[in-house]
DNA sequence: CGCAATAATGAGGTTACCTCACTATCTTGC
DNA sequence: GCAAGATAGTGAGGTAACCTCATTATTGCG
């Protein structure tokens, strides 16, 4: 049980509670980094796919965040509250929905990458470009393939 | 300002979104993990915390849970609930409570931590001993220090 | 053309947090 | 030795970010 000297080999439970421990810490900085705006973490994320896709569909973007389709069709009614995003019919398919950012989604979108790059720096900055990039690779690693599908 | 050939330089706010799609995987795979006994994995967090140090008091718990002290009252609620922790007065201070396992709770806690370690070894085993080594230490690294005073 | 598959949404629920106001008790400074 | 003021915990109420299940409007296929 105790920690041997030389490869004390990480126990997988407890690195998945210091990942998540320091996932609440981001999300709490990123939520108070955003927060004048007015736009959650949560919806910046999504008005950020929607700037680089549109026009695409909720399906196309919970596929992207990972979410099930539901709740994309939340964030984009959130985001057409806002008045960042406009839902057209698609002419191809009339049971979908196309998204595209209005001129505020454009502009808030801009602040709104300004402020997380602030913040992100900020954040991570206590990692030096090495690190950043092996955090990277391995966080790759965990983010394709198996176990979870979430949303189907 | 444009990433530079020889190091791509990985961008703080891409590289924070990837952190929480990774979060957001394996927060779906412990919650399914967990899901047979019927303890939440915040729930199982803070179960492990008490094993390991009660008694304590519910400041312990949001301390270490990195909480505010309301949200360890919810789940030390919850966890009474449960029938897996007893609340008991502090006999050295009046105003505090003690924190400890029940019965049922060191043997859910055992189930538990098997479970957990299954499901940490699924998510975390596509990583090597090194790389598991690695994020270990990145992670270290990110958890220390500034920013965020959550609970105070 | 009938029927299964697909796109999206309505309704309603859950987890994991938060702040603010309040009570009970402890501790200190005068 | 007693009146601040700090501290421990909880009640009340709220938010973010998800989820499933049922339903409607289409589409595409045999």
């Amino acid at each position: 049980m105790a920690p041997q000297i030389g490869q004390p080999d990480v126990d997988p439970a407890e690195l998945g509670e210091l990942f998540t421990h320091v996932h609440r810490r981001l999300r709490r900085a990123t939520l108070a980094a955003l927060e004048p705006t007015g736009v959650s973490p949560h919806q910046s994320r999504a008005l950020r796919i929607i700037l680089r896709e549109a026009p695409l569909r909720p399906s196309q973007l919970a596929d992207e965040l990972g979410i099930a389709l539901r709740s994309a069709t939340q964030v984009v009614d959130d985001l057409v509250g806002l008045g960042l995003v406009d839902r057209s019919p698609d002419p191809q398919d009339r049971r979908a929905v196309l998204l595209t950012p209005t001129d505020a989604g454009l502009s808030t979108a801009a602040q709104l990458a300004d402020l997380r790059h602030e913040q992100a720096r900020r954040f991570l900055g206590e990692l030096d470009a090495t690190d950043r990039l092996e955090l990277q690779r391995i966080l790759l690693l965990l983010d394709r393939d198996p176990a979870a599908d979430p949303a189907g």
